[in-house]
DNA sequence: CTGAAAGCGCTTACAG
DNA sequence: CTGAAAGCGCTTACAG
């Protein structure tokens, strides 16, 4: 009688005493998945993730995401369950989470996620992907953000640019590129038009999104390129790249400018101060779970959500050096 | 009739074809809590976390370990689920996650937790608690590397210390130091006999683990202590130390020696790269995971297990400064 | 080969 | 006030 638990004024306090005091002697307690099969209702909010979990988590990106995400759980009393590819695909793993909606993060290629979602009538919202017809989503103004960044080194007379990229993944050759990096580029084609240039006229490098990933391709870059500005699209690459003009004794800005993207906290700790682009990205991540609860709760729907991307300009970057 | 999807060898394909499509049709698909309460499995590895996810999210240690508890997760297709207190309480939290385990962070007094854990007899590993007995835990010998790293200082010549530490949280008046930071107080304590001091020789500040906590912590101290080494409990702190005494322009080691703890992947990115204890987070995430799959399994169970802390000398440490 | 039935462990109307 | 029964949505022996 689970009336103990939870009606207790349904039953005489002494009936009350004494199914507990059994249960207790038996060591009795209820499961929780049994509980949650009767109420419908799981208490857990789930993130779909595109890579492994052990990737996900050496990427302080997702840091400030979750922390954002986090903090709706905290407030709601939810559980956060992070759900990461089983064999390389987000969809196998969304029928092992057992949650009550899913943020899922960067579906770069729909490959039939939102159907099974929709399927499932499971409330979602999607972040960091490309914006689908009336599916909830949280983006960013990635190609605004990149453009600014971009103009602001051609304005400083720039024009021997490397850009330090993500990998885009396997999707890439077929598909081009997808979702926020599609977006960034965008706004790097658009700025570098101004002034007469393409893609052709810039160097690109990707690589994974780790430090030391940005610290090497750094390396290579300046031995081969000489590029006057790095324009990184990650803050991670961006405190790469500084790590590696330190090492090679070449003065930021005076030799070299660089730009992130994603304005961490830790940009504004480098030495010098990383210029980059500014996304809320704990705010993002509020936002996406604010809209997940109020799905779950059947309130109104918000079908999209752009936050914008704004240029910080810092310490990193400075005019085109003199031609030597 | 499940058997469509779970023993397909069972029924003739065109019943199989006939169920999936009216499946298909009727937007079908099974339910994961009900699949899991019919298995008494999950297929999840919970953490039983003893902060709010927010502030779990912020601390790069945790992204540490969490790396090491994901990558066990990525390997055995287990999803991994984030349980905060609720209501600033652990065990309020344990009846809601639907997991097969738990890895209990920083348990470091025991308000009924074990038992019951025990009693639901859910398989779990305590990490960076005080090991109990008959309970598996993973440890680390922070009380050695604090002893060793407080050593090296001392044997550089430095007695005027300060000691930043992580603040203990509200049970300490009553319990004094619990789990990992009783540890390292206690090698501190006898690095410092070792010279005939004891802690009431030390400048002690008890902060919250945040970089800019540590940065203020600093500016005060060399305000009003002026140390000629900064004992940090944590690297984070260590690294906001190192911000502040640059911007007040004191050269480490120079005037000032700074060590940390952890040995956190920035720890060696720091100018001056950061002298430490290394103690091996991922790892110790990895372990307890790994044993904890052991268990879930019903396998040999693993009661304790130790990690060693090692110092790191690197350059933020140097021979105290001949008095000005 | 296939359908009906029991059981996983709860919660909550419903009789008594 | 309290007990027995139905139902949440699956899976899997068990008849037919």
């Amino acid at each position: 009688m689970s009336f103990a638990y939870n009606n207790p004024h349904r039953i005489s306090a002494a009936t009350r005493e004494r199914i507990l005091a059994a249960a207790e002697e038996l060591g009795y307690a209820p499961s929780t998945v049994a509980r949650m099969l009767q109420a419908g209702r799981t208490n857990a909010l789930g993130v779909l993730l595109p890579q492994n979990l052990a990737t996900v988590m050496e990427n302080p990106y997702y840091a400030q995401f979750l922390m954002g995400v986090g903090q709706v759980c905290d407030q709601e009393g939810f559980t956060l369950l992070l759900s990461a590819p089983l064999r390389d695909s987000m969809l196998k793993a969304i029928p092992y989470a057992a949650v009550d909606g899913f943020v899922v993060c960067g579906l770069e290629s729909d490959r039939g996620e939102v159907a099974e979602l929709e399927r499932r009538k499971i409330p979602f919202v999607l972040v960091d992907s490309d914006p689908q017809e009336n599916v909830p989503s949280v983006d960013v103004d990635d190609r605004m953000g990149a453009r600014e960044v971009v103009e602001h080194l051609l304005e400083m007379g720039h024009r021997r640019l490397a850009v330090l990229s993500m990998d885009p993944g396997p999707d890439h050759a077929e598909r081009g590129y997808r979702g926020p990096l599609a977006r960034r580029m965008e706004g790097i084609v658009e700025a570098l038009a101004e002034v007469g240039m393409t893609m052709a006229d810039v160097e690109l490098l990707e690589v994974p999104v780790t430090r030391v990933d940005g610290f090497r391709a750094t390396k290579r870059l300046m031995a081969e390129y000489a590029p006057t500005a790095i324009v990184a699209l990650s803050d991670v690459l961006a405190i790469g790249a500084l790590d590696a003009l330190h090492e090679l004794g070449l003065d930021v800005p005076g030799q070299v400018s660089v730009t992130g993207f994603d304005d961490l906290p830790e940009a504004a700790w480098q030495r010098p101060r990383l210029t980059t682009v500014r996304q809320a990205i704990a705010t993002k991540g509020r936002t996406a779970a604010d809209f997940l609860i109020s799905a779950i709760r059947g309130e109104d729907q918000h079908p999209h959500q752009y936050l914008s991307a704004t240029l910080i300009v810092r310490e990193s970057t400075g005019r085109v050096p003199r031609s030597p």
